[in-house]
RNA sequence: GGGGGUGUAGCUCAGUUGGUUAGAGCGAUCGCCUGUCACGCGAUAGGUCGAGGGUUCGAGUCCCUUCACUCCCGCCA
């Protein structure tokens, strides 16, 4: 593999022969930019007051969240440590021990499958933490050293410094996702309500909404000029995505408004006059539609909205657009089980005042529980905790848990809760994914040293590996491997 | 666990509806040219077409199995 060269090798070679990859220039500026933003991270962090500390790397299984990786104890047969798929609750009894800002760069472990924005297995978050605070006070703080390190490491302009809040409920909406990317223009609108109209006839949808579908629009400005293949390919991409298709007319006038496309003649004058008033839609552009239940509809509009805009190349490469995404619910329906459990940390505090929280309603209940997204990609998540023990007995009950149970599997936290903790609350931004944003890189192996393949083989060490019988019978463990 | 993509010379890739001896560029080797430094010209070597099986007169191409890498869904509190 020549060093001083851009040609690319297979993945494969690469990651075997990673001391000689990591000589190229672009992957060794992307190493060294990581180490920068690590440094200056930490100055910041610094600045602002904070205390680092290290905590253990092998602790205890949480029964909540991703599977874990799991370290046999030689000592204690029968018995096995977990990695922590995140420092979450040692920081949490850092600040009952008053500390009061504490950050790291922790190594995270989580044994679930890869993504190109997700290493398997391992990857490091900055984890921080701060009592006495809300959750405006968190917001400034991540602003602000976002904002710096983006601005620091990057040409590309923010969109914006102050970062817009979205509700979850209304990303869902909006953008199909709580994960929105905010360089893309297009936003998606409910309109099922047209389809109850007389003078619309499009049975399909009619027939569907009839039943409890929705329909949900992308409008396009100005597309009345794009060549019939434009829609027909968006279309049939919608059908490869497993959808029903997405039905599409543009918005004309000659004398009188129409529709032009397929399903236009199914719609009136009227109806369509009503339509470019529910959605700002104008003479000339171009409406997307798809029906469905809700979550399919989400799934879909959100894919549409990334293709059409790709395809009408409305996002602007040259921008970061980070958002707050805020008001999570506290609880969801298990799409499994049916039965209700947390939808993200369970150690959120819930909003409201805690003394009027209507656990009857335990879907409604929203938590003071916030990710940052910038550009389509999660960058972290964090919240306000629930620092009384007997608020958060309650809310494990909802999901399933009873006290003794709590007791077990949470013993270290609840235990100190139930001394006296100050109000905390915290976040945790994945520095893997800050570094490739900023190193303008698709895959997070572009900036990661040591790489794991999709399968969390180290092809260099020869990670995993069989053990000899010794190191098992050491441990009292033996081998049942599936076949 | 499921779906998609890729796998052809040392490297990057092309290879049509199945049809003679599987090609190109770069690289390598040899020679020529030359005040060279991403030179130019000519020639040569280099392939179990990921692996195994099947269909066929005939398979890089079609079918089945399998392996590797990758992207996505599930999963990632």
């Amino acid at each position: 593999m020549p060093v001083f060269s851009d040609q690319e090798y297979a993945e494969e070679i690469r990651l075997k022969y990673r001391f000689l990859d990591l000589r190229r220039k672009k992957i060794h500026e992307n190493i060294i930019l990581r180490s920068n933003v690590i440094s200056f991270i930490r100055n910041e962090m610094l600045k602002f007051g904070f205390l680092e500390f290290q905590t253990p790397i092998l602790t205890s299984s949480s029964p909540e969240g991703a599977r874990d990786f799991l370290v046999p104890s030689r000592l204690n047969p029968g018995k096995f440590y977990a990695l922590p798929q995140a420092p979450q609750q040692f920081k949490q009894l850092i600040m009952v021990s008053g500390f009061d800002k504490y950050f790291q760069i922790a190594p995270c472990f989580r044994d679930e499958d890869a993504r190109a924005d997700r290493s398997p297995g391992e990857f490091y978050q900055l984890d921080l933490e701060m009592s006495f605070v809300e959750q405006e006070d968190v917001f400034k703080v991540v602003e602000e050293l976002l904002v710096n390190t983006f601005k620091k490491f990057s040409k590309k302009k923010l969109m914006f410094d102050k970062f817009p809040r979205i509700s979850y409920s209304e990303s869902l909406l909006k953008y199909g996702t709580d994960k929105p990317d905010l360089r893309n223009p297009l936003i998606i609108q409910d309109i099922t309500s047209i389809f109850s109209r007389g003078d619309v006839t499009f049975e399909i949808f009619k027939k569907l909404v009839k039943s409890g579908s929705k329909v949900r629009c992308i409008v396009t400005k100005d597309t009345k000029d794009k060549p019939r293949s434009f829609f027909e390919n968006i279309d049939k991409w919608a059908k490869e995505q497993g959808a029903s298709g997405l039905a599409y007319f543009t918005i004309e006038k000659d004398k009188d408004i129409s529709a032009n496309g397929p399903i236009g003649k199914f719609f009136s004058k009227d109806s369509l006059g009503e339509i470019m008033k529910m959605t700002q839609a104008k003479i000339g552009d171009s409406i997307f539609m798809a029906c469905s239940n809700q979550s399919d509809l989400e799934k879909i509009t959100s894919l549409a909205r990334d293709k059409i805009a790709k395809d009408l190349d409305l996002i602007d490469e040259n921008i970061f657009a980070f958002c707050w995404i805020v008001d999570y619910p506290m609880f969801e329906i298990d799409d499994l089980t049916k039965k209700i459990k947390f939808s993200h940390n369970p150690f959120s505090m819930p909003q409201g005042d805690t003394n009027q929280i209507n656990f009857e309603k335990p879907l409604e209940m929203l938590a003071f529980q916030y990710d940052i997204v910038c550009n389509g990609i999660e960058l972290s998540s964090g919240a306000i905790r629930n620092h009384k023990p007997d608020l958060m007995y309650k809310l494990f009950s909802i999901a399933g848990y009873n006290k003794k149970q709590v007791d077990e599997k949470f013993s270290g936290m609840i235990n100190a809760l139930s001394y006296g903790a100050p109000p905390h609350g915290g976040i945790a931004p994945g520095i893997d994914r800050i570094v490739m944003l900023l190193a303008n890189e698709k895959n997070i192996r572009e900036v990661t040293m040591f790489p794991m393949n999709q399968n969390a083989q180290d092809l260099m060490m020869n990670a995993p590996s069989e053990i000899n019988e010794d190191q098992l019978k050491e441990l009292n463990l033996s081998l049942k491997i599936k076949k």
